[in-house]
DNA sequence: TTGTAGGCGTTATCAG
DNA sequence: CTGATAACGCCTACAA
């Protein structure tokens, strides 16, 4: 490859020049300008990325921390982060599958003086772990974690709320006997929906049932076993809530096959309202979440702690949720189409 | 953050020696090896990646590159991609969302001096784009392109004989009008997908009907305005192949809506097989893929080329297909479960 | 407007 | 076994 010397050498300058004219930083004649980009096309130049962030110590690149995600959620919060990064002129270096600690603090000293910010979200991170494992100047967004104090940027789920309006919901079309699929063990999202859960049941004055509370782990193929477990019980709900649509969607595979019908037999909703819910059979009521947008505001986040480094203060944000009714909980409501457009 | 420099004045001795302790290149007494890896760790130093990438050139970084892919395909072709990549100490640099060519073209430029390979999945890159963007001597898979000559490492699906075996199986059932949704115009795997419909068409001797040759571009949605043209035909097919499986249930969503059953009026078949397929209602039948191996291979071709670098001879990889019949075509055959474990 | 030279943090090649 | 020292490719004062 090309360096910077061979393009000096043919243009007859020196480095420094050839230097300025690809970055604009300093003033070059006209006639020096276009000989020197004339030059770097023939000889196929560009600038070596590597070289330069050792000098300007700045990569360009973000690090994404991510735990083992399966399907929509995953490729819809990449796509939001990547678009915001891109725009930006940042590349997204990428780590995902992670679900056991030592491997995340593996993964994160491997991205140390690699990227100039980091968005991390993983059940199994805590303060202590990230600052043993990246330098303290490094800005960090915390996605979807347990947030200790104000130590780092966090953004997270209105999860608790969500799932706290969708039993509302629920309970407002006279359910009362209302089972939960629970998402992952010490996930965090998990956690907080369960919360929201319970809490929606009590200020109702409806007495949890701990055989209701079935535990998942967030695949189709959980929603799938605790449905049918749930079947086998002696008693049976009217409705069912998911932690999230991938559990709904194995949820509804199950109903069907056990020729329970939903939602005349058994109300189904789920959480997170990914892009196929609404394709479903029936088209699955959720908490609509704004997967695309929780990855661009992570990147505008850590991108302003860069940028703005000085005036930068850390925060908590919230993404709101919404409630998304279709037909799986059997409310009657006019049909809702695929958009037109 | 601490240098080579601050640990080998704090243990008091050359940077040499430093980094032969934390490279394991050279002989280093026992004595001074702990001495440097307290202070090492004391002074939380790790080595800088960038640096070391400059002097050794190699960045142990992948540049991934690709298209505006949504879904379960997407997120599964990453996790095939990172996990090969994760076992042999290499990074993803990954750049998506792309669907102009000036775009890919600056994507590539940018990658430069970053990577030491590069996966790029681009239904609009070709060899010249490539021979201009990057340097001759970066090894670079094409991921489901139009390969032209062996100037490069391919791999692509099987996607002709899929769905030739897939329109051969409904032709087995017994249909003879068969529709099918196509996918993205000027799409690698769209094109082949096509191809096989028409081959096997026409060898049982069907006409080919241009009007059941619908357009899409691989979403739900696009299936399910598909479907709705279709219905609204004069004449309508007994089955439809989606060019993959999101269109698919997209299709199954629309037909649902017209009260048209599935498998009893109409059969759908897709193309991917998903994750999500056998969850459908009913259950897709589709072509299966194996997508995350596309990525594992994906990665472990170019691991190939930057590691065995001399040894390596470039070739076309094609990735088999199987077909998987569930329910929604129509074929009575034992019902499939979610597996056991 | 242009050139010179130092240094970013490492590793590699020599000597000692 | 250990230590100088020269690269790697680039940016950036400072000098001309």
């Amino acid at each position: 490859m090309a360096t910077i010397k061979d393009v000096a050498r043919e243009a007859n300058v020196s480095v420094a020049t050839v230097s300025r004219v690809f970055n604009s930083s300093g003033p070059v004649s006209e006639e020096t300008r276009v000989r020197i980009q004339e030059v770097a096309a023939r000889l196929c130049y560009s600038p070596h990325g590597v070289a330069r962030s050792l000098i300007t110590s700045r990569t360009n690149t973000l690090g994404v921390l991510l735990p083992d995600l399966y399907g929509e959620f995953f490729s819809e919060v990449i796509r939001g982060m990547d678009q915001t990064a891109q725009r930006s002129g940042y590349h997204l270096l990428v780590s995902s599958s992670h679900d056991a600690k030592p491997e995340i603090e593996a993964a994160l000293r491997a991205m140390r003086g690699r990227v100039d910010g980091l968005i991390a979200m993983s059940p199994h991170l805590d303060a202590p772990a990230l600052v043993a494992n990246v330098p303290a100047t490094l800005p960090v967004v915390l996605l979807n974690c347990h947030v200790s104090g104000d130590g780092y940027d966090a953004l997270t789920i209105e999860n608790q709320s969500g799932a706290y309006q969708m039993i509302q919901h629920l309970i407002g079309l006279g359910h009362r006997s209302i089972a939960i699929i629970r998402g992952a063990a010490g996930n965090y999202d998990a956690e907080e929906r369960l919360r929201g859960y319970r809490a929606a049941l009590r200020d109702a004055g409806i007495d949890p049932r701990p055989e209701w509370e079935l535990p998942g782990d967030f695949t189709e193929t959980a929603g799938f076993r605790a449905v049918t477990h749930l079947l086998a019980l002696g008693e049976r709900p009217t409705a069912v809530f998911a932690a999230n649509d991938a559990m709904a969607i194995g949820a509804l595979s199950a109903l069907r096959d056990a020729d329970v019908r939903v939602p005349d037999h058994i109300a189904v909703v789920g959480f997170d309202d990914i892009p196929l819910a609404r394709y479903m059979n029936p088209p699955l009521s959720s908490v609509h979440v704004a997967i695309a947008e929780l990855g661009t505001r992570a990147v505008e986040t850590v991108l302003h702690a860069i940028v703005r480094k000085n005036e930068h203060t850390r925060r908590h944000q919230r993404l709101e949720t919404r409630l998304v009714i279709r037909q799986s909980c059997g409310a009657r409501l006019p049909s809702e189409r695929p958009p037109p457009t």
